[in-house]
DNA sequence: GCTACTATAGACAGATCGGTCTGCTATGGA
DNA sequence: TCCATAGCAGACCGATCTGTCTATAGTAGC
């Protein structure tokens, strides 16, 4: 419907853009709508036009970026068969998501630690984590994980932490270091689904 | 020094509490001076002849915030003599945080979030990761971790993970399993040092 | 009593915020 | 040709932001 290809895009997708680049760069309360229609090239009136309001602006960057996130984690996944090769393949994504410049840490993370609580913008990061939490549990039962839902609640500690890994650290290697852990985690999952085997005791 | 236990606190130390609080709950940047002081009930003036900045302000609230974290994981590890228990005891610290009422994920991962690149912010985030990166490294050492810092890193991204599941998805679970999932990396980090076991092949 | 320090309340400045509004222009179909 | 639509520039509003300033009050040491 509103897709065009050739031309110039239309304003909302030019302010779609803009607000995607510097809401993810700067933030999304320190970058102001007039740096947003400045760098999209679009009066004042068009984002209201398009949008109603800033923080439908700000849902409407994140919801691409779950479309985004989505599309690649889904793209690694389906290059293999095995659940175990399609469980790890989230971290081929993530690595590849590092490894683009001016990666500054998870989007949905970052918006929702400058939110309110019961903003808009919490929804939508909720969505995003509803969503990878649901394929981390489904390839773990494929995977035939004894408990799919801790193996999945593992997994996405890892990534998690590798997006924060990365983004504030500035280290990429995250993501093949949480893939590593994560085959260990997977190995466990599938070899001993009770075993305690080392550590007897403490102390 | 600045150190007065009975009657009323310094106008520095109401300062400090009140920032500690709202820029933790509400953030950094959608807190202003305005309400630091009220809750404060200290005058604006003394708040600049104190910090002379709102920057530095959040400097000394993520300063305060170091020491408090780093003193009750000082706490737990502690507790323990094995250096395979007191690896895991970080965990444990982290469960504590966790319970509090109101807790909202790290707060240098939330004050990280809202800074520009190359803010003092940022350096006060990277004090507190590079204190908890080498005290992770050194337990792995201690603990007879073939690779120490890989496992250092890997335990680290569970660290992080466990604060954002916790903070976002409001699970204070996430503690305990990130606890299990180090428990078994540890495991694997001590019995195969190079051992890729499983996975012979791929698909 | 005098001085120096620290605290107070609150006006004020200059900038920026999100959002509304008016008026002008370009384009494309009936 | 006419008209609807979409886009443009920018003034304007009230609120809020960080930071500075004046003026005043209490208090401890000499």
């Amino acid at each position: 419907m509103t897709t065009r290809s050739a031309a110039r895009p239309t304003a909302r997708e030019r302010l779609l853009a803009a607000a995607d680049e510097l809401f993810y760069r700067e933030g999304v309360r320190s970058v102001g709508i007039d740096r947003v229609i400045e760098q999209a090239g679009v009066a004042k009136a068009s984002l209201y036009n398009a949008f109603g309001s800033k923080e439908s602006l700000v849902c409407a960057y994140l919801e691409g970026r779950h479309a985004k996130s989505a599309a690649r984690i889904t793209r690694h996944v389906e290059r293999w068969d095995s659940p175990y090769d399609r469980l790890l393949a989230v971290f081929d994504a993530q690595s590849e998501q590092f490894a683009e410049p001016g990666y500054r840490g998870c989007a949905f993370v970052r918006a929702s630690a400058e939110a309110h609580p019961g903003d808009q913008v919490e929804r939508a990061a909720e969505a995003f984590r509803t969503w990878i939490r649901g394929l981390f549990t489904d390839l773990a039962r494929e995977a035939g994980a004894s408990d799919p839902a801790v193996l999945a609640h593992q997994l996405h500690l890892l990534y998690d932490g590798g997006g924060v890994s990365a983004g504030m650290d500035r280290d990429p290697s995250a993501a093949t270091v949480a893939r590593a852990a994560a085959a260990t985690l997977l190995d466990a999952a599938l070899a001993g689904p009770d075993t305690d085997s080392s550590r007897a005791d403490r102390s």
